[in-house]
DNA sequence: ATAATAATAGTAACGATTATCATTATCGAA
DNA sequence: TTCGATAATGATAATCGTTACTATTATTAT
């Protein structure tokens, strides 16, 4: 199989991950964890947040400072808010044939696609 | 007017950057200029850079490792290579009927959107 | 020219991430 | 079960990309 599940510790990473509807940072989850594992380490969050986006059993999304993982693997669109940064899930249809329009214009084959939309969040903007 | 233009080292990054048409990191054009301007500095090129960025002359895009700066500010699409993370632009047209579409799903006004195809690129695959 | 301001080079400090390593947990076979 | 092999951990050091600091130099407006 893919995924391996060895460690106590990974299984509750990815629990975690999967439970929440935010893209939380390596140290946001480390600390949500540390709570009920008193001696997590942050490097382990690190480790197995890297194996589990490279099994595919999570999205690592870089988008300026710290990286924000995704537990959702299902291919759907961001909202990344310009003014707190947070990013938040948009529940439109995938448009498959984006991959079709632009492997026109390309000389490889083209896998996927990622789109974020820009803007200012509610949140932001009530605070003015 | 909006592009201030003091400094001999600002106007030389920004039309190095926009004198090529990949998108080079800053150490990567610091390593560039550092060849006609040998008393250049590294942090000179991340300050101007940021500014730059800031001020809308230039793009600024994250995708994991070191950010990639783009001299080209008109709106277009990306390819990343997941091999060797190299980012090619995309002469395709731009969906501008994105941003009403996800519009519908969001309670704040979207302003743009970013859209990046993914595979391995053509100089990967012939390496094998 | 000159004073006020802005930007520089060089370097130290920082935050995010990865590497190292001795110890502990897990797993598969006897 | 116990045992040996392997994998993963926690703790910490090291690294990488970037930002902050500061004394000096460049630019700008009189």
């Amino acid at each position: 199989m893919a995924t391996t599940k060895r460690s106590r510790q990974r299984e509750a990473i990815l629990s975690e991950l999967c439970g929440r509807c935010d893209h939380p940072t390596a140290e946001e989850l480390y600390l949500s964890l540390k709570e009920r594992m008193p001696n997590l380490s942050l490097g382990t969050v690190y480790r197995n947040l890297s194996l589990l986006s490279e099994e595919g059993a999570i999205l690592k999304l870089s988008c300026g400072g710290a990286d924000h993982f995704d537990g959702n693997t299902a291919q759907h669109y961001h909202f990344l808010c310009r003014c707190c940064g947070r990013l938040y899930d948009l529940h439109m249809p995938i448009l498959a044939e984006l991959d079709r329009q632009a492997q026109e214009y390309l000389p490889c084959p083209v896998e996927y696609h990622r789109l974020t939309f820009y803007g200012v969040c509610q949140s932001c903007m009530e605070k003015h």
